[in-house]
DNA sequence: CAGCAGGTGCAAG
DNA sequence: CTTGCACCTGCT
């Protein structure tokens, strides 16, 4: 990807870069530790640091870094070297995706850390997004290390696994984790004890690290699926949640179908794009409330 | 007030 | 291997 890029005053600026909307990437259900401010920028904490981005114009400013930063964490985590000119000219051939990728023309996947993921997605099950801010966002202001203020708010990181597993029941139950707490804890032992080490999961094909994710009780086909796509980079992977069954059955098949034919379908269709076809997929159902 | 949304675990077919 | 139910909380 090519972009020129500018620093001044703990500011980065990218100019003529091409599929980068706030909005869609930050509400496309990839992440939830980004808030909407104001002004229509998003703040965030991402591998310890404390970013704001907005979009102004044609530019795109990343507030609160600097070029040292941003070449080591923010170019990754924007996934700013993929071209998505490439996957939507592919994508598109496919029937109504075009449509979709027209209405989120801005997403990009990010490439985020496999345990606040991990965690982020075991909390996701049967919940709403409101809901898992918060408890994500208690978790960290409650466990995890104070980095910062910005904008008037205090910023924390998420806590980690050795601090985790340490937790009762119900200090995670508090966190309005619910029934979801047991598993938390349970994940938190598991990585911390180095029994299952997630990191290398990135390296493996994706078929064996979602057989390794779901030894995990609380993750299942959907929520490891979201794990290698926004934390493992396996972009072919295809994660099916209420919205996306609906709008794979309201444009593609009939109601009522099972979540293992949706899932072969979408595989077979999008083939190493299911990730991306998927997100389009999401965020256009979701925004449009298609197959509600 | 009852009804509903939302993935996974677990038990039973 | 597939199906049906329980899990828990906030919102309508």
């Amino acid at each position: 990807m090519r972009y020129d890029i500018t620093e001044e005053n703990n500011q980065v600026i990218i100019k003529n870069i091409r599929d980068f909307e706030p909005k869609h990437i930050f509400e496309c259900g990839q992440c939830f530790r980004w808030d909407s401010e104001e002004d229509g920028s998003y703040t965030g904490v991402a591998y310890g640091k404390i970013l704001n981005v907005k979009k102004e114009g044609e530019d795109i400013i990343f507030s609160n870094t600097n070029l040292k930063d941003f070449n080591e964490i923010w170019v990754n985590y924007f996934d700013l070297e993929t071209d998505y000119g490439v996957i939507k000219n592919e994508l598109s051939d496919v029937p109504i995706l075009k449509e979709a990728i027209n209405f989120g023309h801005g997403i990009r996947i990010l490439n985020q850390d496999e345990w606040e993921i991990l965690i982020s997605f075991i909390m996701s099950a049967r919940n709403s997004i409101p809901m898992i801010k918060k408890s994500l966002n208690m978790l960290s202001e409650r466990y995890g290390e104070y980095i910062g203020e910005y904008n008037g708010r205090k910023y924390y990181s998420f806590p980690e696994a050795n601090v985790l597993d340490k937790l009762s029941l119900e200090e995670v139950q508090d966190c309005k984790a619910s029934f979801r707490a047991k598993y938390i804890i349970s994940a938190a032992t598991i990585v911390s004890s180095g029994e299952i080490d997630i990191y290398r999961f990135k390296n493996l094909s994706t078929e064996d690290a979602r057989k390794e994710l779901m030894r995990f009780t609380g993750v299942g086909p959907k929520v490891s699926d979201c794990i290698m796509l926004f934390s493992m980079g396996k972009h072919d992977a295809f994660p099916i949640d209420v919205w996306v069954k609906r709008v794979m059955e309201y444009f593609y098949l009939k109601k009522d179908t099972s979540l293992k034919i949706i899932q072969e379908y979408g595989q077979d269709k999008f083939g190493r794009y299911a990730g991306y076809a998927q997100q389009y997929l999401f965020y256009y159902a979701r925004e449009l409330g298609i197959g509600k």
